[in-house]
DNA sequence: GGCCTTATTATACAATTGTGTAATAAGGCC
DNA sequence: GGCCTTATTACACAATTGTATAATAAGGCC
């Protein structure tokens, strides 16, 4: 009488990686509440049941999806850096221009770090991937803003990569939540000439130069 | 047998106020998911049963609460300019000094907002609400940025008020993220001379002279 | 002091949540 | 092609959710 849903075998990374995947979306366009077991199976085309096959319960899912989620928020702007040339300046624009764009910046970026904000606050294990990442994250910058050979002296190196580091998280938050007050490319020249103007560097010179040669 | 628990009448004010005060106080700590209305009614003293007495349904109540919190938000703002000098520096400088100072700025205040983020995103009235008091705020930045009477042209008007609204929103997102990570000031300091830096105008002297007058 | 309005509590209810367990069929192996 | 492992579905369950309705007592008014 009833009959059974027909289903395929997929292998385990496979399917931990469409939960994940679903997980994430859903969490990103509906916040914690939308992010339900059923939903997220729904979305990634299997029952309920099999979460707790592959995970070892719902918060162990999240903490996983989590870790996607830092990881490709940072991969990006570390990936800038490889292959740049050795001038500090324009070592800086591309880790600054990789940090202000896609995938980083996008509609869903936002609503996913503020879906996931209180489960970082109450899981010690996801606060502290978050730390790692995000202060590994400035640390780059306050590298990357030492090694420049002349720079404004009115901030020191950690106050000036806070200062960076603000100015590419605010652009963060407004690009991703009103994506359409911004004109292509538009974040990036603001990013890179503000971030210039508060080192003394002309990041924006060097980014351009930086293009011409590539 | 059953002994009811006591009660006090109140007016209809302090217990609206109540429950939205519990309603935030929820809301930052814990997310949606802590913000349910049994917690919310424990949270004011009453029992879940109120709420709905006092508003239409949880949703309602939750839309009251967005309301005072992004007033919250933007009156400090806004009174920092009734009684400021002329000098249009200056005036700025007040303006990002209260955009970056408690309570506005608090470990409590992002908590907040990542937990209205989903809600504002559903709900038209609320966004509305949000669109009126963040598009005023940047209104109001580039109005004061506009009156500066010699500003760098590396940035248009409109380009300067994204770059300085960036810096007061990042520096907003990291001071309430890690509070312990400033001294007391720094972040003022710092958004200040970022401010100054992108401007051309030194921000950082005009709020010292002002300081000094007052 | 008794009455009357209504603020407040108490209880019930259907829907949804994460989780636990049993049934089943998909597909690799021989 | 039949068997066997196990990936997958199906179902059940207690807890929690927002909401609806009835019972009750607080306290102002005369």
């Amino acid at each position: 009488m009833t009959e059974r849903r027909p289903f395929q075998r997929e292998t385990e990374d496979r399917r931990r990686d469409d939960l994940i995947a679903a997980a994430l979306d859903l969490l990103a366009e509906g916040g914690p509440q939308a992010a339900t077991v059923r939903a997220i199976s729904a979305r990634a085309g299997v029952t309920a049941g099999l979460i707790r096959h592959y995970f070892a319960s719902k918060d162990a899912l999240m903490r996983a999806a989590f870790g996607v989620f830092m990881q490709r928020m940072t991969a990006q702007a570390a990936a800038a850096l490889q292959g740049a040339p050795n001038d500090p300046a324009m070592r800086l624009a591309r880790f600054i221009v990789a940090s202000v764009s896609a995938p980083v910046v996008d509609a869903l970026a936002v609503g996913l770090w503020a879906g996931f904000l209180h489960e970082t606050r109450r899981d010690p294990e996801m606060r502290a991937v978050h730390a790692a990442s995000y202060l590994g994250f400035r640390d780059q910058l306050q590298a990357l803003i030492a090694d420049l050979p002349q720079r404004s002296t009115a901030l020191d190196a950690r106050r000036a990569a806070i200062a960076c580091n603000s100015i590419i998280d605010g652009l963060w938050m407004e690009g991703s939540l009103l994506p359409e007050a911004f004109a292509a490319g538009e974040v990036i020249e603001i990013a890179l000439i503000s971030a210039g103007a508060v080192l003394g560097v002309d990041l924006w010179a060097a980014h351009e130069t930086d293009r011409n040669m590539r």
